[in-house]
DNA sequence: AATTGACTTAGACAATGTCTATTGTAGGAT
DNA sequence: ATCCTACAATAGACATTGTCTAAGTCAATT
């Protein structure tokens, strides 16, 4: 039984086949899988399992706190469920892999108040680009 | 006629009552439309241009290097024509407002050889979250 | 075992983005 | 000024991603 589902559990979660799949399925830390790859890896363990099921799951994981919605692309949401330590991602711009990284420095503590315009800032999201070294060598 | 028409004619483009018509609406730094929040502005001026052409030319535009797409939100692309001073985005969670900021610092010099993991790292975005003085208040 | 409210499902619908076949035209050639 | 043609625009089909609803199902409590 993995953390994710303990907590989950002590959270009033109503335990189904589904949820526990899908919580399956983003084991791992190093995961960033689009909803949709997602319910395809479900769809192996418990092929009735429904689109909208993966969604709704995936959408109270995050309103738990337990998995991050990241935009490295620009195209589908990824689900990140390494929630508990905080981290930025790089990724690949040809074939799209993403790597988790730890940068030093603050990037909060880099926005000037002049710079704010008011706003209470609470979060910042860094997104580095670049060409892996499989793809540098293809 | 606006710097960014002129540099285009610079580069061959063929000049179109649509792409001029596109380029118009983004005309000013602080703007961060949507695709289709672009053709609804250009509908005003030239009625009949169609959705295709908009999203083909605002990708002529990234291409060219004019046009920054950005993925704020995590729904539609962004087009921000201020592609010739870098900067980054503070986001208001509730809202969606858009500002420019320039944080201090270097992003990319914080990140360490070692959380390079071999890629050749170009580029780095940085999105700044928290709410808005407007939605502060309210 | 019965109950019940939360959960799941299929599929319609919505929003965003891409592609193709056809028609139109900007800009150079004559 | 007119013609020519490669490039551009159009309508609309199609694809991908995400949301919603009505009806059926089931986990957890009793
Ligand atoms: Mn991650
Ligand atoms: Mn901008
Ligand atoms: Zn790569
Ligand atoms: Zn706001």
């Amino acid at each position: 039984m993995s953390d994710l589902l303990e907590r989950l559990r002590g959270r009033g979660w109503r335990m189904t086949a589904q949820r526990r799949v899908v919580a399956e399925v983003l084991e791992g830390d190093h995961v960033h899988l689009t909803a949709d790859e997602v319910h395809a890896r479900a769809v192996v363990r418990l092929p009735e399992i429904s689109r909208a099921t993966v969604y709704n799951t995936l959408g109270e994981l995050v309103s738990l706190g337990e998995v991050l919605e990241v935009a490295t692309d620009k195209r589908a949401k990824r689900y990140d469920p390494n929630a508990h330590r905080p981290h930025h991602h790089l990724v690949c711009a040809r074939c799209g892999a993403i790597k988790d990284v730890h940068p030093g420095g603050n990037p909060l503590a880099d926005l000037p108040d002049s710079e704010r315009f008011g706003f209470t800032v609470s979060d910042v999201e860094v997104t580095y680009r670049g060409v892996c070294p499989t793809c540098a060598a293809a």
